[in-house]
DNA sequence: AAGTGGTCTAGACCACGCG
DNA sequence: GCGTGGTCTAGACCACTTA
C-alpha cells in the first residue's frame, strides 16, 4: 500500500463523484482548496483515471469545483447553485399538471417592426413581421397571454399557417428550428389589455417571460408571456 | 467503402456533436425519427463508439434527443428548451456588473416558527428560528430586499454570528452547506414593508425569490428574495 | 433473447496555462 | 517547460428495455 490507504472502491463515476461530493460537503476538502489530481484520485480509488475524469466533469458542471489545467481541481469559493428550467410547450405544461389546455387567438395583423423589436431582433428598417396575440387557457381559466412576433423574412411559411387552432408556441417548434435563444425573467404591473384578456385584477403583478430566438445570426420570433397573477415558476438544485 | 459513404472524418466528439447536431437541423433526421446507433455513427465518422456517445449524451443533456437502451436515440419532438440559470451570491452579482456593493441588516429576531414555515421546512411545531431582514443595495440604491429564516436546530451556530456586517447570503454558504434546494420564481405586488425597505412606488411588481435549502431531509435556511422594481433575470438557451 | 446505450479500462497523446 | 486536465481508442462487459 503506497501513502494513500485504499479502503473502498469506487468503480462508477456516479459512485466517485458521490464520494468527492461528499467530502466537499464534510468539510475535509474547503472553498479554495485544491484537491488531488485526477490520477492520485484514480489510485486511491483503485479505477481509471477515465473514471474519476467523469466525476469531476460531473462536479464542475453543477459549479461545485472549479477545473483548470495546470492549476487542478479547487473547490469553488462560491457555491453557485446552478438552477435547470424547463421551457417546455405550453400545452404540455398546462396538460403535465392534469389540467384541461385551451387556445384562442385573439389577433392578428401584419406590419412594420416597432423600433424596440427592431433593436432586439435586429432587423432591417422596413422588415414586415407577424404579430399575433393568443391567449391559452388552464382549466378554461386565463393562464397566460401570448404577444408573438414573427420575422416573416426568415419564416415566410408563417403568413399561411393558421394560427386560430394551433398557436404559434407550437407551430415554430414544428416548422422553425433554432439554434439559440435569450430569455429574460421579470415582473411587470398588468396593463390595461394583459387585465382584460386574463381576467386580472387591476395593478396585478403578472410574472413576465421574454424570448427571443434566432437561426444562426437572424432572428425567427420573439415573444413576450405574460402569466395570470399567482403563477409560480419552480425547480430545484 | 461499406453503404455508408465516409466523407469526413470527426475525430472529437464536440464535432460529432455538431454535426448532428447540423443534421437534426437541417430536418435530415426529422423529429420522432430514430437515429443511427452509435456503432453506425463511429463507423461513418471514423471514430470510437465512446466518441459518439460522449456527443450523443451531451445532445441527451440539452433535451434535443431522447435516449434508451434497445429503443435507440430519436430527435426530441418537442425541443424542451433548458434554461440554466446561475444564483450566485448577491455581493458577486452587483459587483460582477461594476456597480458597488452595499447591505444593512433591518432586523434581527429569534422566534417560533410561523405556520407556513412550519410546513414548508418540516419543522417541529416547537422549532424556533432566527429571522433576519436586510437590505442589499447596488450603488447604494436598493437592489433586493432578503427576508431570510434559519433554522437554529440544524445551524446552532448562526445565533452566535454578526449579521450586521456579513450577510446571511454569505455566512451560510461559508458555514453550512447544503445537498439540495427548491427555488420558486414569482411576481408580486409591493407589501408596504417591502415599498419602505426599497423605496418602490406604490401597487409595483416585484420579482421574487423564494427558495428553502436543505441538508439531507433538515431545512437549513428558507429565503425570500424581493427585488426592487425593474429587476431581470436573463439567461440564454 | 437480443439489441442498444452505459460505463470501465489502460494506455496514449494533446492543449492549455502556470511558474 | 512541464504538470494537469481533456480527449481518443479499442475492446470488453453490463444494464436496461423492448420485441
Amino acid at each position: 500500500m503506497t501513502a494513500q490507504s485504499k479502503t473502498t472502491e469506487f468503480k462508477t463515476w456516479q459512485a466517485v463523484r458521490d464520494e468527492v461530493h461528499r467530502r466537499i460537503h464534510a468539510r475535509i476538502w474547503t472553498p479554495g482548496q485544491v484537491i488531488p489530481t485526477e490520477a492520485e484520485l484514480a489510485a486511491e480509488f483503485g479505477c481509471a483515471r477515465a473514471t474519476v475524469n467523469r466525476a469531476l466533469q460531473a462536479l464542475a458542471e453543477t459549479g461545485l469545483v472549479d477545473r483548470r489545467r495546470k492549476a487542478g481541481t479547487r473547490v469553488a469559493t462560491h457555491p453557485t447553485g446552478r438552477a435547470t428550467l424547463e421551457i417546455a410547450v405550453i400545452r404540455k405544461e398546462i396538460e403535465g399538471r392534469g389540467q384541461r389546455y385551451g387556445y384562442a387567438l385573439l389577433e392578428r395583423s401584419e406590419t412594420l417592426a416597432p423600433p424596440h423589436l427592431r433593436a432586439v431582433m435586429m432587423l432591417d428598417p422596413d422588415q414586415r413581421l407577424l404579430h399575433l396575440r393568443a391567449i391559452h387557457l388552464a382549466d378554461a381559466k386565463p393562464y397566460v397571454i401570448e404577444d408573438r412576433w414573427i420575422n416573416t423574412g426568415a419564416v415566410p411559411k408563417a403568413l399561411a399557417a393558421d394560427f386560430s387552432k394551433l398557436s404559434a408556441n407550437e407551430w415554430l417548434l414544428q416548422h422553425a428550428p433554432y439554434t439559440h435563444g435569450d430569455i429574460t425573467f421579470s415582473a411587470a404591473v398588468a396593463s390595461g389589455a394583459d387585465q382584460n384578456a386574463l381576467g386580472a385584477p387591476e395593478s396585478s403583478a403578472l410574472f413576465v417571460i421574454e424570448r427571443t430566438t434566432w437561426d444562426r445570426q437572424v432572428a425567427i420570433t420573439s415573444v413576450r408571456l405574460a402569466f395570470a397573477p399567482g403563477y409560480r415558476m419552480s425547480t430545484s438544485i
